[in-house]
DNA sequence: TACATTCTTCAACAGATGTTCTAAAATTGG
DNA sequence: CCAATTTTAGAACATCTGTTGAAGAATGTA
């Protein structure tokens, strides 16, 4: 009927998400996507819309990427296990120097949240997810006895999220994995809280 | 001698760092400060070198009138206190709608983390003037007996500077004073010796 | 082969950017 | 008052920005 894309729009959309998570949204030019992608920029334009949507849909992809296929992989590990690998697992990734630093909608809550409020509310839902995440696997741990029934959950679960907002942060200045760990340790320990005695507030 | 400044300095100097606090270093332009400070460009490159320099003035600035004023004030109080103090402090400050979201040396991190490696060496040095600080109540509270002598300092230390850090992060998005409250209040609970107090945990 | 339709290439646009140049204005010391 | 020196105001600069227009290229269908 026409003539057909000479590229494929995943293909594309991964690079492009690269760049915005190497370099940011307002540092990244059309003109940079053209160069990274190969696609000249009236195509981008024809096939995703302006630079704000292009943007949009390598969020969305780097959230299914990156973000959520992590939370599906482990939602069937034991809740406090499943906490665990999830922290060490984004520690992990923010120590790896072959991926840029800190994470895609973090960096865009910072950067996107003065001005325009779309993008906050989306960015916003994004972090709910991982939120969400953790909050369930709190209340499964509740409802097994694998944590102290006292323990606060909706207060937890957002002491976490704020937690790895932070790493996030703290990644941008390229620690070492240990002192990412570190960070990360005591909010860690909460879970192992038990009320009972007074004796042991070990990490 | 000469013909003499029609600006203090001080005060262009604070107007400065509100404007790139408000909109970030990028997006805020030459003539944006121009127009916000009354000064002329020229006067402002004459006075303060480039745009980079400028930059590194104005942060030194809000070091200086909200960070380390802030640290001065409180360190005389009691080491547990004092931490809950900061943080308390620091969250009110985010909650606060009539200045900036979050903290310009932060936002900084974020912005200019790709790329300047000076500018992110000079960030790192602030933030670990906080550590510094939370480190300092932590072994106050320590020789004191005023928290377990288990704690771990350093873990926790981390874990604290990285919990405001992610606070900074949250307050991006805007959200009330009582949802950065708990998300404080499980690191602050690792204070209290052993656990949350089986009974008022609750918001 | 011819048409209709979509894609690609490349140039162009209008506006914004950091920075600098020119010339005028304001001050102090002689 | 003159000369020296510094600050100003405003235009000018080259470059980069997101976005669009015009013309050609590739396809499916008739």
């Amino acid at each position: 009927m026409a003539r057909p894309r000479e590229f494929q729009e995943d293909e594309i959309v991964k690079t492009v998400f690269r760049a915005f998570w190497r370099r940011g949204y307002a540092a990244t030019s059309m003109r940079d996507l053209e160069a990274e992608t190969g696609v000249g920029t009236a195509s981008l334009y024809n096939a995703f819309g302006d630079k704000r949507a292009l943007f949009r849909t390598a969020l969305e992809a780097y959230m299914d990427a990156h973000i959520r296929s992590r939370m599906r992989r482990l939602e069937r590990m034991a809740p406090v296990a499943r906490i665990d690998a999830f922290v060490h697992e984004v520690v992990s990734a923010l120590a790896d120097d072959s991926e840029p630093a800190g994470c895609l909608v973090i960096n865009s809550v910072m950067e996107s949240a003065a001005g325009d409020r779309g993008m906050r509310d989306y960015v916003a839902g994004c972090i709910g997810e991982v939120e969400e995440f953790i909050r369930v696997a709190l209340e499964d741990a509740a409802a097994q006895g694998a944590i102290s029934p006292d323990l606060p959950v909706r207060d937890v679960a957002c002491g976490f999220m704020t937690m790895l907002l932070g790493l996030h942060v703290a990644a941008k200045l390229r620690p070492g994995l240990c002192a990412l760990e570190s960070a990360a340790r005591p909010m860690l320990s909460v879970l192992r809280h038990r009320t009972f005695p007074a004796g042991r507030a070990k990490s």
